[in-house]
DNA sequence: TGGAAAACTGACCGTTTGGTCAAAACGAAT
DNA sequence: ATTCGTTTTGACCAAACGGTCAGTTTTCCA
């Protein structure tokens, strides 16, 4: 059995299948949501049968629980790369410039979070209230020590960085509105809006 | 037969009864999602069996485009609302504020939307690509004059139109994470957001 | 108050879906 | 070549789903 594969070594097969049934997970998910994907699509789109997808996978929602889970660390990581010792202006503007970035290279990952924080965060509520509001708070607590410095506008940590989020990540969820109303291709919106948003944060930003 | 009401004239029982199913469907895609929804869970919500509900519309289908068409105008009336003899900073923080109140007295309309653009917009793409362009076109029209005027600081409209959208959204669209994280009671929250992005927006926007 | 239209219902149907299972095919080491 | 654990599969299942239909009940108004 592969499925309880909590602590065992895993055979070469089974990485490679497991990785290759989540990078199809990925793809149905962030495309049609948990409950508009069925087992047959993924199982497809990885190129196995169903019941040989569910001897890797004990269900449909371990296979949903296990991308997140896997994602929230990728999903992160920029914010844990703010410097404390930098620039406050230039490292939240740095922030809002990765964050653009990966809406860029990985819009499904963030369409996959979406979806699910949309849905009331079934799967993964738990994670977001204890890892992502200690990595919250502990950089809303930075942002306030900048603040204080006089070194930063004096605006409310928490919601800054709800902005943050917001605005980034709308060119990955709402793609297909952003796209139908600018028309343009793809490439360019990513560009106007590192400048728009970087100049945005920067005017707002400063003390 | 109730079904086609295209030009016909509605009985009392058809315009209680559609609004009643309107208003339970807009409750349940709201929270699941198109396909995450049944027509037995709308239903239920509306008090009627679900034969009955479709004798008063033709398809799972129907329901949610009716929702969606219906509710678009309401969507983007305070985008019409922004007046282009009034003072450029106050009409468009005044237009964040009005959005924020949205997102706090009409979170279940802001999810539906943002469900079904997440989705692709499979059943709004074309009213997204004529009536809200058109909309939004006309509007960073009139941001670029007040821009050329020096009335205004020199931002992308577009993408400024977008950071508007997706910053006020987010507290109805993520409401789940902006709660989990801040904790506190909603309220409180849309009273701090308000204060947030009226000030943000003011700092950016001044010339 | 009678009758026609409107509103409503239970029983039913075909399809899809997540998931199971026994058995077969495969692989690697002896 | 045999063995034993791993991997794969076709056939199958029960539940859930969107939707239909024939027939009953209710409503409205002449």
């Amino acid at each position: 059995m592969a499925r309880a594969a909590t602590t065992k070594q895993l055979t070469r097969i089974q990485r490679e299948k497991m990785r290759a049934i989540l990078a199809a997970a990925l793809d149905v998910f962030s495309k049609h949501g948990y409950r508009g994907s069925t087992l047959d699509q993924i199982a497809e789109a990885a190129g196995l049968s169903k019941p040989n997808l569910l001897y890797y996978f004990d269900s449909k929602e371990a296979i949903h629980r296990t991308l997140l889970h896997d994602l929230l660390d990728t999903w992160l990581d920029p914010l844990r790369h703010i410097d404390p010792q930098g620039d406050p202006v230039k490292e939240l503007t740095g922030y809002v410039v990765r964050k653009l970035e990966m809406s860029r290279d990985l819009p499904r990952e963030s369409r996959l979070f979406a979806n699910e924080v949309l849905q009331g965060a079934p799967r993964i509520g738990e994670e977001i209230e204890t890892d992502l509001k200690d990595l919250v708070d502990r950089t809303a607590a930075l942002i306030r020590r900048w603040q204080a410095a006089g070194k930063l506008a004096p605006l409310d940590p928490y919601h800054l960085i709800f902005s943050i989020w917001a605005t980034t990540q709308h060119y990955a969820d709402f793609e297909v509105q952003v796209g139908g109303i600018l028309g343009a291709s793809e490439d360019r919106h990513f560009g106007e809006a590192t400048a728009y948003l970087t100049e945005l944060y920067e005017r707002a930003l400063k003390p």
